[in-house]
Formats: structure tokens, C-alpha cells, sequence
DNA sequence: GTCTATATCCTGATAGAC
DNA sequence: GTCTATCAGGATATAGAC
């Protein structure tokens, strides 16, 4: 897999998967609450009664990106396991993997980051309790455990670890930096790193 | 000042501040588009009359609540400056109110952190362009000029001092941390303070 | 200023032809 | 499977009495 990989949807052209970027761009633009099935289904050019016959409801589609969107996160979790064996080494990873999916899809970004799922998808747990934010922890819990990171209490280190990262892209999905942040990863974990490595 | 001022509404008792207090409540639990009027008058126990004879229509509560929580983050922010002249000191004393707040006001807290703003006050800037979160970049920017903190880009050290707190904040208004995190101030603030302090 | 009753609009979802 | 026309419901906001 290569750096060019990171993206939420590898795969383009159905009008199925095309209703959902759509979905997914006017849902990050306007809100889901602000979008309406008519508008979605005109902007998509799809007829009404081809939304229905694919999903659900609106919720449903809302539900199949979310779910989409979390599933391919482990995928390319999946990835960074195979190739990065230390637990350092793999936050380090995931942290890149983060700054480059925020460039190369700002709108699946900001859906996984920034909107509030539980308000439409009511029953979904809270976003990071979700598998893939568990696994993201997870190295830092091992790192902790194996000597790789300092001692301290586990969620502080996952605070540590993700939410300097994270800040940094909300800041740019908010426009609050104008340039692209891939320049400044190295800045950003050689300080989330000094925070967290043994003494 | 004292800790225990470390609230959103310093003042409580008229109807028009108990709406309000109704309105935060079930913004936050369920979001402002799954909030009727109707609910929330009969929550608060108002008439609708009340309602509109007070705020201009839905948007206009939201739109008092946000401004009110800003502005007395503001307020919160002066007293901070009065009391700590380094920027280090000011930031720290930042961190300490905001999880402060978390555990006094978690649904003010979560209105601020969480919700998006933009999609029901459309003509709102994004809340980190807001002059508190403009303010508390501020002592990072100035603590880089005046040498206390090490030298790099602004918004790489803006995101390392404020994203481990807030990312904290979040993961205990989702339930995934139990206790209050207080106790863990001093653990995170060491952590922040090691990735920023000059070598 | 405050209240109740109501009008108006828009949305999600369906029915039924093709 | 796909489409168009339509329905039913619920929401916001107002009208008008007190």
C-alpha cells in the first residue's frame, strides 16, 4: 500500500458510491439536518426513488458512510500493524496517516472528526469508542507496557499522543490554517514525542 | 476569584437564565435540530409566548447561549491575565480552568467543544476564530517571542498546548473516562510542558 | 408582557405506473 | 429496479385575546 492509498473511497463510479460522496460533501458543508433528500438526490443526480431502493432512509445513508468511512480507518490501521512492529513506531504512523488523509480528503475528515454522529445516527456508540479510535489507543496502552513510553495513566498518554494531532487538523478543516499541515508533521511528533518518550 | 467561580452562569433565578440553562441542556443531549420549541418550553415550563417574546426565534437562543459561554470565557481569561504574567503560567492556569469547567459545567463545556455551531448559526465565525481561542493562542504566540517556549511554528505549538486537554475534555464528556480528570491535571500538564519548554 | 390556538410551510417517506 | 407525483406529520412562527 502506498502513500497514495490513504483515501476513504479507493474505489469510484457506481452511482451508489456516488450518492454517497455527495451525501457526505453536503452533509460536512451544510450538516445532515440541513440537507434535504431532494437536494442530496439533485446534487447526486439520482431520482428519489432510487435513493430509497438504495438506502434505507436518510439515516441509512448516513449510517452506510459512517460505517464506510470507520471501516476503511482499520483497514489502513490494518497496514500500519503489518509494517511498523514497535508501538512508537506505529503512532508515529498513524499520526502521518491522519495529516495525509485530512489533505487528501478534508470532507471524510471532518465527517469522522468533527460532526456530532449520535445527533442522527442515535444508535452508534460515541465515535472513539468506535473499533478503530479503540485500536489507536491500544498502541499507546502496549507502548506503556512495554517500556516504549513513559509511565503514566493510559488515557493521559492517548490524550497526548492524538490530541495535539487532531487540534491541528480542526484547524485546518476550519480554515484557520490556510496551507497544508503535512509540511509541519515533523515539528508537531518530534514535540508529541518528547512529551511521551521515557526519561 | 476562586475555583468555584469557575462557571458559565455566575448568576442564576429568572426565568429568561432558566430557558437558557433548559436550552443548553437539551442542545447538548440531543442536539439543537432534535430540539423542538415546543419541548423545550414545556421543559423550562414557558409558554411558547414567552419564548419568542424573549429570544427572536430558535436561532436567537442558540445564538444568546453561544455568546453568553464566550463571553464569559472572556471574563475567565481576564481574570487569568491579571493573575499570571508569564505566558507558561498563563497557559497553565488556562488548561486548569478549562478542565476546571469540564467537571463544573460539562453541558456548557460540551455546547463549546462540541457542537457545531455553523450549522445552526450560519453567520457565526468557526468558534476557534472566536476572540477567547484567539486570546489563548495568543500566550503561545507570545511565550515563543518572549523565549519561554521553544522556538517553532505558532499553530504546531498552539496545537500541542491546548489539543492533549481538550482531546482529554472530549474523551470524558463521551463517558470514556469515569472519574473527574482533575486529578490527572498534573500528569498531562507535565507532558505539555515537556514537548514545549526551550532545550 | 403573557398566553393559547392556529396557520403555513417543508420534509421524509410512500404509492403505484413503467 | 427506477421514476414521478403525492401524502401525512410535525415543525416554526404568528395572530389576537387578556
Amino acid at each position: 500500500m502506498h502513500k497514495e492509498a490513504w483515501t476513504f473511497f479507493p474505489h469510484a463510479g457506481s452511482r451508489h458510491v456516488q450518492t454517497l460522496r455527495v451525501a457526505l460533501k453536503l452533509f460536512v458543508k451544510n450538516g445532515f439536518f440541513n440537507t434535504s433528500i431532494q437536494e442530496l438526490c439533485s446534487e447526486a443526480e439520482v431520482s428519489i426513488g432510487f435513493f430509497y431502493n438504495h438506502f434505507s432512509d436518510k439515516e441509512g445513508i448516513a449510517r452506510e458512510l459512517y460505517r464506510h468511512l470507520l471501516a476503511r480507518m482499520n483497514v489502513l490501521l490494518d497496514d500500519i500493524e503489518e509494517r511498523h512492529m514497535g508501538n512508537r513506531d506505529r503512532c508515529e504512523a498513524v499520526l502521518r496517516m491522519l495529516f495525509g488523509l485530512a489533505e487528501a480528503e478534508p470532507e471524510a475528515m471532518g465527517f469522522v472528526v468533527n460532526a456530532r454522529h449520535r445527533e442522527f445516527l442515535p444508535e452508534e456508540q460515541a465515535i472513539c469508542s468506535a473499533s478503530a479510535f479503540v485500536r489507536m489507543r491500544g498502541f499507546v496502552f502496549a507502548g506503556i507496557t512495554e517500556g516504549e513510553i513513559r509511565e503514566m495513566e493510559p488515557m493521559v498518554a492517548a490524550s497526548l499522543m492524538y490530541g495535539s494531532a487532531i487540534r491541528m487538523i480542526c484547524l485546518r478543516l476550519d480554515g484557520l490554517v490556510d496551507t497544508p499541515i503535512e509540511p509541519f508533521f515533523d515539528s508537531l511528533w518530534e514535540g508529541v514525542w518528547r512529551s511521551l518518550k521515557p526519561v
